[in-house]
RNA sequence: GCCGAGGUGACAGAGUGGCUAAUGUGACCGCCUGCAGAGCGGUUUUUCGGGAGUUCGAAUCUUCCCCUCGGCACCA
């Protein structure tokens, strides 16, 4: 079975073909960072990570830009409302988003290109078009991208009416613009001197919002991609946009192949958004939920699809995670008394038949709910096997080589936790624990259950668990 | 106004023509246990917003109706 992608720009679903064999072009809107990123960022940057990672898993190489916007009115007016420069502020929070996106396990894109260091491609981009006749330049020093040029063209991405675009603009004329069609976009907007901005042919001024993304996607690729992603907001207008712009510049149709839009990420059904204010930054959310919770939480949904957030969605997902993680803990703890001997119990062919699930459920428009769903029947049929019969340990290792390879894609079970009983953090070693875990068992056997509780409560506070078991004690970090 | 998404068991959420619909949470039972928690095993929902139709057969296709939600140049 082939890979198949959902494609915003036909509305269908299409075998995934790229322009040249494997080799995948692939670029992703980032933030505009005028403030830390919110949960709707993460939903968005998480989906495409998962994306690319399963990409590779299937022998794709994927060469990923993802941008960050340095500059631009927010940002500007963020700085000033804080009276801080606007450069130090957008590096702050630059650094920041990292931050996240590296806490969330999120791979570092191939090239993360800043708007401000891409300036002169920019305006040279800019110069081309009106060379072209796609964009005009207006006394005041604006220059807007001609939509007379993409004629019958219009609309081809958010498919959308002209009428019906502009009826809906109808409502918000910009008056201080003084372009010469109403669905006309800027592509460089002149700034009283002052104000953050660079030289161009068309005076002092700053890139419009759009511009950017198609010089730096079509600079980092060979000029067309074949995957442009990005969150469902920004199909209108950015997206068009950079399609009639970097198709007018380049002549190469289409601009990308495949269009990706992730849904929104909801509270209270409502939009997540900053200009809602109904946000929670990541930083927030990681202040209660681990960001293994986190990343499990939103590839639980499948990408496309809206995703309510809640602490109680979010704890669901957390216990969720919990039982996959407890397999690997389980088959882990077996591993230390297996034996040589070859003792499958089946579980080579189990790990096949998951693999063969997993990626047919990937395959179908990357459907992680439904690859996540074969893992727990997974894990069942595991734990089911362990508890009853004594696999060897080849079987054991080639279960947990599975879970590392399915982790390889979706990046669910992180390290730390996953292995948090062989690591030492938080104070105690392993021989302290079990040093103190053999005083509580003494105790136990002596009856004193009240010393015995004690001590269970005292490592608990410490963030060990003790579970007293059929053979033996188990314990693990939370 | 224009465009779009969707209504599936207590909840969340897969499934888009065919064995009385995944999976998770919850609930219940059992195992384990000094207790507890955690863990493990099992059980639970004959049902897919409503009507009509197509079909040997539909949650899945057609049509009508009802309802919810989102986008429309700030936005992941």
């Amino acid at each position: 079975m082939a890979l198949k992608v959902y494609n915003t720009l036909t509305r269908d679903m299409e075998d995934f073909v790229p322009f040249q064999g494997k080799k995948v072009n692939m670029y992703v809107c980032g933030p505009t960072v005028y403030d830390h990123c919110h949960l709707g960022h993460a939903r968005s940057y998480v989906s495409f990570d998962v994306i690319r990672r399963y990409l590779i898993y299937r022998g794709y190489d994927v060469n990923y830009t993802s941008n960050i916007t340095d500059v631009d009115d927010k940002v500007i007016n963020r700085a000033k409302e804080i009276g801080e420069d606007p450069f130090i502020l957008s590096r702050k929070f630059t650094e920041s988003f990292i931050e996240d996106m590296e806490t969330l396990a999120v791979l570092p894109p191939d090239t993360r290109p800043k708007v401000t260091e891409h300036i002169t491609e920019i305006i040279q981009t800019v110069e081309t078009l009106i060379e072209n006749s796609a964009a005009y330049v207006t006394p005041k020093g604006n220059v807007y991208y001609d939509l007379t040029r993409s004629e019958g063209r219009i609309g081809i991405l958010s498919h959308q009416t002209v009428e019906g675009l502009l009826e809906g603009s109808g409502n918000r004329v910009e008056v201080e613009y003084d372009k010469r069609y109403q669905l006309d976009f800027v592509l460089w907007k002149s700034a009283p001197e002052g104000e953050p901005g660079w030289n161009s042919p068309w005076g002092w001024g700053r890139p419009g919002w759009h511009i950017e993304c198609s010089v730096m996607s079509m600079k980092y690729s060979s000029g067309q991609l074949d995957i442009h992603g990005g969150g469902m907001d920004l199909i209108f207008p950015h997206h068009e946009a950079e399609i009639h712009q970097s198709e007018s510049c380049s002549g190469k149709h289409p601009f990308s192949k495949y269009w990706m839009h992730n849904g929104f990420l909801t509270i209270d059904r409502e939009k997540m958004s900053k200009s809602l204010g109904n946000f929670f930054t990541i930083k927030e959310v990681l202040d209660k939920f681990s960001p293994g919770t986190i990343r499990f939480f939103i590839v639980y949904t499948h990408y496309r699809s809206t995703i309510d957030f809640s602490e109680e969605t979010l704890e669901e997902a957390g216990k969720a995670r919990k039982r996959l993680l407890n397999t690997i803990s389980n088959v882990k703890h077996d591993m230390k008394e297996a034996h040589e001997e070859r003792n499958d119990c089946g579980l080579t062919e189990l790990v096949t038949e998951t693999r063969e699930a997993f990626i047919n459920s990937m395959d179908d428009d990357f459907n992680t709910r439904e690859a996540i769903g074969s893992l727990f029947v997974f894990s069942r049929k595991v734990n089911s096997i362990i508890s009853s019969e004594k696999p060897g340990r080849g079987a054991l290792e080639n279960v947990l080589r599975f879970f590392s390879e399915i982790n390889d894609v979706l990046g669910i079970f992180a390290e730390d936790e996953s292995n948090a009983s062989e690591n030492m953090n938080n104070g105690l070693s392993e021989e302290n624990i079990m040093e103190i875990i053999r005083l509580r068992e003494k105790a136990r056997k002596e009856k004193d259950w009240a010393k015995a509780d004690s001590i269970r409560d005292e490592l608990k506070e410490k963030g060990i668990v003790i579970e007293d078991g059929k053979d033996g004690v188990r314990w693990k970090r939370m």
